[in-house]
RNA sequence: GGAGAGAUGGCCGAGUGGUCGAAGGCGCACGCCUGGAAAGUGUGUAGGCGGGUAACCGUCUCGAGGGUUCGAAUCCCUCUCUCUCCGCCA
């Protein structure tokens, strides 16, 4: 969400930004908004002020006794209340106006990334040294394999213990079942990252609501603009009226509105939160996308790492996020790549984004797997989350989250670079305390 | 789910139509006092919006949103949340 007053005052920053982004949003009119919801202000307060007096008065003749004077003075103002009330009914539709025009305008883009109009912008990035070299050396190199490597959901089917069929029996199209070991490894591969994220990275770990009302979603930024990809859960289905709550799509829903309606103290930042949730999405736009296999579920598991921190320390703190990220997937010696997602490709509220992309030999391509990104003040303002600065005057907090990682991405991501000639998965060491020192997912 | 009671500033708490953005206390900040500290004492101590270079002025906000009234923390309606008792429940 934008500071009008902001725009008023860099309009033409704003409409580069939004150009930039290839939204179509300016600055003019938003400024007639305010400039019509400005004088409708003044009219009131003006309207306001006078009775305000009168009603002073009004109240000093009655301890006075001075009837006939207070009825006097109450004649004098009986005609400001209409124009209050008028007024105040203007000042209403004049706010819910602006904001309704504000609030979907998507976030401003830092300097430094890339200007493009989707995914083929991507640049990839090195680290902040921009080394190749010194980021390859960082990170596990690409497998090779001497026969053709299978697709993850052709290993877990021909092991048995990855039913889509069954799934869809179930629940439809986009869901899955595990079992067996599959299962287990799954559950491993969220206890390993948010264990790396709490115990190495200095992340509070917590248990979340899956249900959220929408305030919640509005503060993050997912309400009202993408309604549409929102799973609802109905509270009581006989209810004429439906009542009802969102599944969060995300940990970062719950996690970030942590924050909400609060003014923080300086020194209790940054906060860093982590949570393992599962993740539902409806994913209405992209029907017909990677139909096959657990890549684009309408439920799957998820770490998520959320900061809350002070606008001078958001950018370092992202950089610092997405090493997180990076090394759980070092850790579990799985080939990624890091790009700069351009100005077309960024999500709504982002100021920059970093996506990891994990190696799929199966697929013999990158996909991404986690998604890092800084969103500055904008979700800060959607939820009122405030610091109180050395100053002494509160300010709006920056917000940032970022997957460290998809677990169900990294399951898919740890078959496909693990797999065998026979179909079994060898298990990464970084996981086998969590499998009961299994080694071997199927297999002879 | 049923019955009842509540929500006031950073915290506690008074206030049931009139000069109340709100007594009092605690906390906090600054000053005085002190060799230093404690105690004592004085002053200050919310946020939003509009106007103004600023000092400052105006306005709104007593859980949230509407309404009644010349005037609402106080009366009415809706919503949210909390607490107590009963019921149900992993």
């Amino acid at each position: 969400m934008f500071d009008i007053k902001w725009i008023r005052a860099n309009a033409e920053a704003f409409d580069t930004a939004m150009q930039k982004r290839g939204a179509a949003y300016r600055a003019q009119p938003l400024i007639e908004l305010d400039e019509n919801r400005r004088a409708v202000i003044a009219r009131l307060n003006e309207a306001q002020e006078k009775r305000n007096a009168a009603s002073k008065l009004i109240g000093q003749a009655k301890a006075q006794k001075d009837e006939a004077r207070a009825q006097a003075l109450m004649a004098e103002v009986a005609g400001l209340k209409d124009d209050i009330q008028k007024g105040e009914a203007e000042e209403r539709e004049a706010e819910a106006k602006l904001k309704a025009a504000l609030e979907v305008i998507p976030n401003i883009a830092l300097d430094d990334v890339p200007v493009g109009d989707d995914e083929t912008d991507n640049v990839e990035y090195f680290g902040p040294n921009g080394s190749p070299e010194l980021a390859a050396k960082a990170r596990p190199p690409k497998p090779s394999f001497a026969y053709r490597p299978k697709e993850h959901y052709e290993l877990g089917e021909a092991l048995g213990q990855m039913d889509f069929e069954i799934a869809a029996k179930l629940s439809g199209s986009r869901f899955v079942v595990l079992k067996s070991h599959l299962a287990r490894l799954e559950r491993a591969i969220g206890q390993f990252m948010l264990n790396t994220h709490v115990d190495e990275h200095g992340y509070t770990e917590v248990q979340p609501p899956l249900l959220v009302r929408d305030e919640a979603l509005y503060g993050t930024g997912q309400l009202p603009k993408f309604l549409a990809d929102q799973f609802a859960a109905v509270k009581d289905v006989t209810a004429e009226e439906a009542d009802r709550l969102w599944l969060i799509p995300t940990a970062e829903v719950p996690l970030t509105n942590l924050v909400r309606e609060s003014i923080l103290s300086e020194e209790e930042l940054p906060l860093r939160f982590t949570a393992l949730t599962p993740c539902f999405r409806s994913e209405a736009g992209s029907a017909g996308r990677d139909t096959r296999g657990m890549l684009r579920q309408h439920q799957f598991d998820k770490v998520e790492m959320v900061s809350i921190t002070t606008p001078e320390t958001s950018t370092d703190e992202h950089e610092r996020m997405l090493d997180c990220a990076e090394k759980v997937l070092a850790r579990l010696g799985l080939h990624y790549r890091v790009m700069t997602l351009s100005t077309g490709d960024m999500g709504f509220g982002a100021q920059k984004t970093y996506d990891i992309e994990v190696w799929l030999p199966g697929q013999d391509t990158y996909r991404e797997i986690s998604s890092v990104s800084v969103c500055g003040d904008f979700q800060a303002r959607r939820m009122e989350a405030r610091y109180r600065a050395a100053d002494g005057k509160p300010r709006y907090v920056h917000t940032l989250n970022g997957s460290g990682t998809a677990v169900g991405r990294a399951l898919i991501a740890v078959m496909e670079n693990y797999q065998q000639e026979d179909g079994s998965v060898s298990v990464p060491e970084a996981l086998r305390p969590y499998m009961g020192g299994l080694t071997t997912i199927g297999g002879r």
